[in-house]
RNA sequence: GCCGCGGUAGUAUAGCCAGGCCUAGUAUGCGGGCCUGUCGAGCCCGUGACCCGGGUUCAAAUCCCGGCCGCGGCGCCA
């Protein structure tokens, strides 16, 4: 798109523009200098791209002054400067691309201070701590960016997928009166005086809209303030969160499964230049993901030397061991894998019982839910849920939860709530897998953990 | 919260265990110089750092104590 500031974006410029004028702008990528030639590469988010500064050789004595002035001007340009420039296109094999533009005149439009807080031409590697504290400056580096594009082609397959079922893309309050699950920890806001907190899963609303839109799903940040300060916490992630009406968990975990298999493919054949930039290929997928009972998961770990008490939920060593195993005996697809039927007790109050089972000489009232892990990482979570309100109360006061605090949400359970299923998803945890990233940050803006309130 | 490791120029690191040879090395950056095709340009000159506080010692970047900060593992969770 032609602006005020361009005709052309950095990728644009192609040897058929051989002649043309025009005018481009961007960051200082690079300057180079070598003798009475100035190399300047301008960066866009599209790519690079060479500008030639040089005096003409056969050219009057008042036009080489003119450009004598303009060589040293480039010259003395600090790297990440935004820069306006103008110049003819030229096809030459000596530049990087095969063709260039010889400048003939630059505009700073805003000096970058020197020196930079970290590296973005990238010959010096920063940390992660130093790359977040500087995130702005970070995000122009192009593996950093490379990751921000996949997950935007992540959420496009998501949403494209979904929408092509008939889902209907719905966006819930994010401040709310109180929790949904135990457990997780709430952050607290004022609301017009009143205490009030941030939506930590949207949980109780989409699942109220079962019995309106029938199928529906958001993508949205939920909060946790959890004491969890791993690689793969944030306090605030995004959730993506799917609910389905006359469903069970089996289907939900279809339409699960499906959203996995078209990211990886969608970032796969959209996504190419990123990953290249990453090095890195997301897991090939087959589908079906295989499905492996809480049980069966509970005998693995028992049988590797573990010290776990039938009904017990399973520990990030204990995860990273039965991924093993499944891995080694092929029963993953690229990594990901199904733990369905968790007993009921490790689970939150709307999901749905199952039935009994002897688990380790016990028995375990389990339930219709299930876990999607990538290797050791959960990355999603679901069940069919309970659709009548007895039972809704009756698990609530098990897990020592007041039904009369959630009456505004039981109530239209009185009033013909679908049976429904749905699962959410950690948008971030996702693209550890898809992107190849080390930790959750780096699929994020601006992260929020424990430690990070700023940028 | 617990455990482990760490904190040296803007960035990334060497040095620390075995205190003195550190006037703290290197890369990159930055300033200047040479060079009319660089493309991680090259070469020359210069520039800039031991997290904070206390202690041990003739002597501390180095050893000890406390604090702050970071990274990883665990727990909890998506």
């Amino acid at each position: 798109m032609k602006t005020k500031y361009r005709e052309f974006l950095a990728i644009e410029i192609t040897p058929e523009l051989e002649g043309k004028k025009v005018r481009i702008a961007g960051w200082v990528h690079s300057v180079r200098r070598v003798g009475k030639i100035a190399f300047l590469v301008l960066r866009d988010f599209t790519g690079t791209i060479q500008v030639t500064f040089r005096v003409p050789r056969d050219a009057d004595d008042e036009t080489k002054a003119k450009f004598k002035e303009l060589v040293k001007k480039v010259a003395s340009l600090s790297p990440e400067s935004v820069v306006m420039v103008e110049g003819v296109v030229r096809k030459d094999p000596r530049a990087p691309r095969g063709v260039e533009i010889v400048g003939e005149n630059v505009e700073v439009l805003s000096e970058a201070k020197s020196p930079l807080p970290l590296d973005v031409a990238g010959k010096v590697d920063a940390h992660i701590d130093t790359r977040l504290a500087a995130r702005p400056i970070d995000l122009r580096r192009p593996e950093s960016q490379a990751v921000l594009r996949l997950v935007s082609l992540a959420a496009k397959a998501i949403r494209s997928y979904l929408y092509e079922l008939n889902f209907t893309e719905v966006f819930t309050p994010k401040i709310i009166a109180s929790g949904t699950e135990g457990g997780a920890q709430l952050v607290p806001v004022f609301y017009f005086g009143k205490d009030a907190f941030l939506a930590q899963s949207p949980q109780l609303y989409k699942e109220l809209l079962t019995s309106s839109l029938e199928y529906v799903f958001e993508i949205a940040p939920a909060w946790r303030h959890e004491e969890s300060d791993t690689p793969y916490h944030l306090a605030e992630f995004i959730s993506v969160d799917v609910e389905m009406a006359f469903a069970d968990y089996n289907d939900v975990m279809k339409v699960l499964e499906n959203v996995i298999k078209r990211v990886t493919d969608n970032v796969r054949n959209e996504g190419s230049t990123w990953l290249k930039i990453l090095n890195h290929e997301p897991p090939e997928v087959t589908l079906p993901i295989p499905r492996i009972s809480y049980k069966e998961a509970w005998e693995i770990i028992k049988s590797e030397g573990f010290d776990i008490e039938p009904g017990e939920d399973f520990g990030t060593p204990e995860l990273r061991k039965l991924a093993e195993v499944l891995e080694k005996e092929g029963k993953t697809s690229g990594g990901f894998f199904f733990i369905v039927d968790w007993p009921a007790d490790v689970r939150p109050f709307y999901t749905k019982r199952k039935g009994k089972e002897i688990i380790g000489g016990r028995e375990l009232d389990l339930s219709e839910s299930f876990d999607l892990n990538w290797r050791h990482l959960e990355i999603s979570s679901g069940s069919t849920r309970i659709h009548r309100r007895e039972e809704l109360e009756k698990e609530m006061s098990l897990r020592g939860l007041n039904p009369e605090s959630f009456e505004w949400y039981l109530k239209w359970y009185d009033y013909g709530m679908p049976p429904h299923a749905g699962w959410g998803m950690g948008l971030q945890r996702l693209m550890v897998p898809i992107a190849g990233i080390p930790n959750v940050r780096l699929a994020t803006t601006f992260p929020r953990d424990m430690k990070r309130l700023v940028p």
